[in-house]
DNA sequence: TTATAATCGAGACGGTACGTCAAGTCTTCCA
DNA sequence: TGGAAGACTTGACGTACCGTCTCGATTATAA
């Protein structure tokens, strides 16, 4: 078990292999037709698993799928993501945001992170078990790495670095999920330097761009 | 007929009446039971309409709720939307994305609006038909808000517009579909802030941090 | 119109190309897709009419069956039936009968006329109009034959000729109704020999067999 | 299962209530609305089980109609049929008869058994399924009776038994499922009594009728 | 010869039922 | 006792027809 169970089954018994072929299954379904057509009864079948071993161990349909990306970032690694930090905040920036939507525009992931991030849009205990587990140190690395430029006086002294991590990533996570725009390098290189400089002009002190 | 339709349905003897049942039938059902739960028949029967006569004239659910949304804001008014423009673009964008967390947070609208959002989340037809119908208008709106701005000089000359708009609206929206964290009055002030000042930090050339 | 209609459409105004190709498509459809699946809506597709002309002059799927029997009947000839009367009763039967079974077996006839049959098993005002407009003169015919063998001193006297005709076709319809066996040229001719000289022992008095 | 099954349901898992329930609500709902308005539905609901339930285990409406005769006449005896054998022919078949009119003309069983003889007429694997389950041990009963009587020099001696219980079951069973009169005592006494002496004049030869 | 009124083709409509799929529960049997 | 298997009730799917109801566009009398 990961996220969240009914009553009290005995998760000492549990079986290890089935939960791995269930979660397996899920995410394999879920790139293969897509979310709206998969279903308890099809990752039972596809995990050779009675669809009641299903139920015991998770509340709903998106629960399996949280799941199934939980198990897929801890089999990556077991430690904290960080981001890569050459003292050039904005190269730093711009890196990891191509890196994301390179991501974001494979076909193979596009399906299944929608799938989860509708799922959190509709399921509000979902979504918290997200910020948690999935998201939380990947944006505590996020945050690092602009505490670490602020410290190098790169960033403003008073900058709220949650609105700031927003800042950057809210654009482009919106418009891969809403459609507005394709994800193109030049988008992300343009929010990452428009979010640094801002909207307004910047007078002219000599101050060079990149610093 | 609004969206999309089958084969070649005699759009003339359509009638207005069951089309208005349908689509008010369909936001009420949104609100009462979330999106999950609406199906075609509950549209059908709340309605007092024959369910082919909902397959007839839209081809899924979401194009259902799609033309519901459409129905809406056309309703309001004929007339494209405009942005206040008092002079002042930080306040006149504080006071607009305060009005729009105020309808995020509402209820009423907060589940129909999350369905929509998923809905084009995955299905790209209707995420171009929302591009074009729904969010287009409001888009140009803003848009032209801040090119006013930008010709008044309060705004970088070489500013691309849709980079800003979404650089403004996206964080705000983002946060709301992800519930990665709560949609306060100081949260978008703050967001507008930090968007038209950057992140990095001002250099102190004495001009008036509003203006 | 033929059989029975609704209220008061102006049969003078009626036309009668829509009304043949409504019985041919009906009679068409029976063969073709067997009774089950022939629909109202098929047959008006097929004959190309409006559903409502249809509607408008019969009353039921059925009555519209048996009027493409009964236009078919009339179609041959517009005289009344007569069987053949060579004096050899026992020959002319066998005759008649085998002829019948051969349409019975014939595929194109099977469908249509089983549907015709259960029809009226269904329908009691189908099963009069049957009666009288179908059965009724073939029926007298069949009296006639045999009252001619009556006269003639080859049937008893007090012989009731409907129980008689009954003895006769009622098993030969039975068996391909029910399916009970096959009709073959064997089991009529049985038929007709035993219901002629009956069950019972035939007491040796120099009658000959045939008469 | 009686009859006919799908695939491979697991007959040893099935629910015998749901079974019993299922053909209960079917025979009654004959009785109630007629045939015709007989729905999979409308049983579903009133034996208060899943539609899936029934098409699980049967491959048609016919199919459900003919388990519930069969259950019926199960239900009654798990013994063979046996008709009469008072050592008077006549007497015992024209007995037998009119216990058959007096069903085929009580409204309770009328419109279940034209349901069931219709659907026969309509579907050959109904059929051979009726012919070796329902109406297979009632014809060997007559047959039986007929040979009995046979033995007993009542009958000729090349008489053919099948021929001849068609001879007299088959005009009664053809005027009642075609409505060609109506089923009076008179009426099976006159079919008795005819097929018993043919349609010949009988030779008075001192030969008692009734014998 | 025109109007005028009905029938006609077409097909949208509110419904009922179809036969299928899946949800989530429950029961049986196996290891 | 956990798990595989799968039957069960429930409910929605999307389709086919039902019988009713307009809608112009033909007709075919009656003015």
């Amino acid at each position: 078990m990961t996220t969240r169970q009914r009553a009290t089954p005995n998760a000492a018994r549990r079986r290890e292999t089935s939960r791995r072929a269930i979660l397996t299954a899920a995410f394999d379904l879920l790139q293969e037709v897509g979310y709206a057509k998969v279903s308890i009864e099809g990752i039972a079948t596809r995990a050779g698993v009675g669809k009641q071993t299903i139920y015991r161990w998770w509340p709903s349909k998106g629960a399996v799928i949280f799941d199934a990306f939980l198990m897929l970032s801890e089999g990556s690694d077991g430690e904290a993501p960080v981001l890569p930090d050459t003292g050039d905040l904005e190269a730093d920036l711009t890196a990891v945001l191509r890196a994301t939507i390179e991501e974001l525009n494979d076909p193979r992931y596009d399906q299944p992170m929608r799938a989860l991030a509708t799922e959190i849009a509709h399921d509000p205990e979902l979504a918290a078990a997200y910020a948690e587990r999935l998201d939380g140190p990947l944006k505590e690395a996020k945050r690092r790495r602009l505490r670490s430029a602020q410290q190098a006086g790169q960033l403003a002294e008073d900058l709220d670095l949650d609105v700031a991590v927003e800042l950057i990533w809210g654009p482009v996570l919106n418009r891969w999920l809403q459609r507005t725009g394709p994800l193109t390098t030049q988008y992300v290189d343009s929010v990452v330097t428009t979010a640094l400089n801002g909207l307004r002009p910047r007078p002219t002190d000599g101050t060079p761009t990149r610093g």
